[in-house]
DNA sequence: ATATAAATTTAGATTTGTCTAAAATTAATA
DNA sequence: TATTAATTTTAGACAAATCTAAATTTATAT
């Protein structure tokens, strides 16, 4: 039905989406899509044209319901086949999002809804991120980050908020792993770095910046 | 590495050659990629530039080692997601092939080895087609076709020679699938057709036509 | 051996997606 | 407000893959 390019700037479109109403800028689209502007103007053009999106010249973009739908399902599709990597194939969680890219556009609603069924119908992928249902609902998930949890309180590692690759194998080398039950013991009121109880057994020590992007629940 | 086009152009060359040394025609290539013959020259020069192919004008195209083993590694991703598909998300032989023809362009060699070793290392498609190596080695299947077997003799059904949809679900209609116990326990001289025996239950007649195009060990 | 037919290649165009450099518009600043 | 800066769009080109129509080469038949 449309293209991998197609359905990676309307992917993009769509995160990049404030629903302020205020038009997603050319120049934000090239930067996270690594190309150029002039490339971005050529292409929301013919997005324009198969009315997925609506353009004004130099007021930016905003997604039309039928171009949301599109960045829903592909969304939805990428952290299914996040979830079957990590949990089937036991990709790292800093693995799976290279290769989800890619199967992303496998084009088949059976395929997509079958692995679902497969996977027993996970609600969220390895990075915490919720998972739209097959019509496009979104429920939303009720994690905090973990530099809000008060102190003694029992968490469940359950999502981040960066997700880049340097982060996650951050998180794998101090066994912050998916899941991981833990406890703040301890928070420092100098630079708000804590201490923390893992699995009830070993201490560790992660600064703000990290804990700022833990999830928990 | 290689684009979708290269590697099906180059799978399709390999299906078409006959190991007797003589080239493969562009008409011939032309015909299984449902295209015209000069879109085929035009991407033959391509290959043969990139040392994938041996190109003589007006004497047809010979894969290279090189694009023998894309082509052989394009076939082997091809039937694990076959595998995975049926085996897993429990889509009947007649769906499997379709889908794959896109999954086989995934590119990660990782993902494959993983999902191979999921799947337990399966020697076989569901159409009974051996599954390459890592290295591109084939083990002979040593399957003989249902219409060259005697009579009383226990077998089961490994694979099909024609892959045709309205065939496969003719199978699936008459309770053929793969993995099926069978017996032969008649044989009709006039128009060499056969009475079967599935499970030791339930008796069922084919036509000689249908028998040839089944596999069975 | 010539003529006709079939297969193959070339020439020239098209579509999709990209790019650089230049022009036009909008935003920021003095 | 006038000038400069940043953003965005256009113009023109390019690579990948495809096509039609015409030219060329090889095969077949008289
Ligand atoms: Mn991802
Ligand atoms: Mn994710
Ligand atoms: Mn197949
Ligand atoms: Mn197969």
């Amino acid at each position: 039905m449309y293209s991998f390019t197609e359905e990676n700037y309307l992917k993009a479109i769509y995160k990049l989406s404030d629903n302020n109403g205020s038009g997603v800028s050319t120049n934000s689209i090239a930067e996270n899509m690594q190309t150029k502007a002039a490339s971005v103007t050529d292409m929301i053009k013919k997005l324009s044209d198969k009315k997925l999106l609506k353009y004004e010249k130099y007021k930016g973009v905003n997604l039309s319901q039928k171009g949301k739908d599109v960045a829903i399902q592909t969304i939805r599709k990428h952290r299914i086949w996040e979830v079957f990597l990590h949990e089937k194939l036991k990709f790292g969680w800093e693995e799976v999002h290279e290769i989800a890219e890619q199967l992303e556009h496998i084009q088949s609603e059976l395929l997509i809804n079958k692995l679902d069924e497969f996977l027993g119908y996970p609600t969220h992928d390895p990075h915490g991120d919720p998972i739209p249902g097959e019509n496009g609902e979104f429920h939303n998930n009720a994690f905090v980050s973990l530099d809000t949890v008060e102190a003694n309180k029992k968490v469940i590692l359950s999502g981040v908020i960066n997700h880049s690759v340097p982060f996650l194998q951050h998180l794998k080398k101090i066994d912050l792993t998916l899941g991981q039950k833990l406890m703040v013991i301890e928070i420092n009121e100098y630079d708000r770095s804590l201490k923390l109880l893992l699995n009830g057994k070993i201490e560790i020590f992660i600064s703000n910046e990290v804990a700022k992007n833990i999830l928990v629940k």
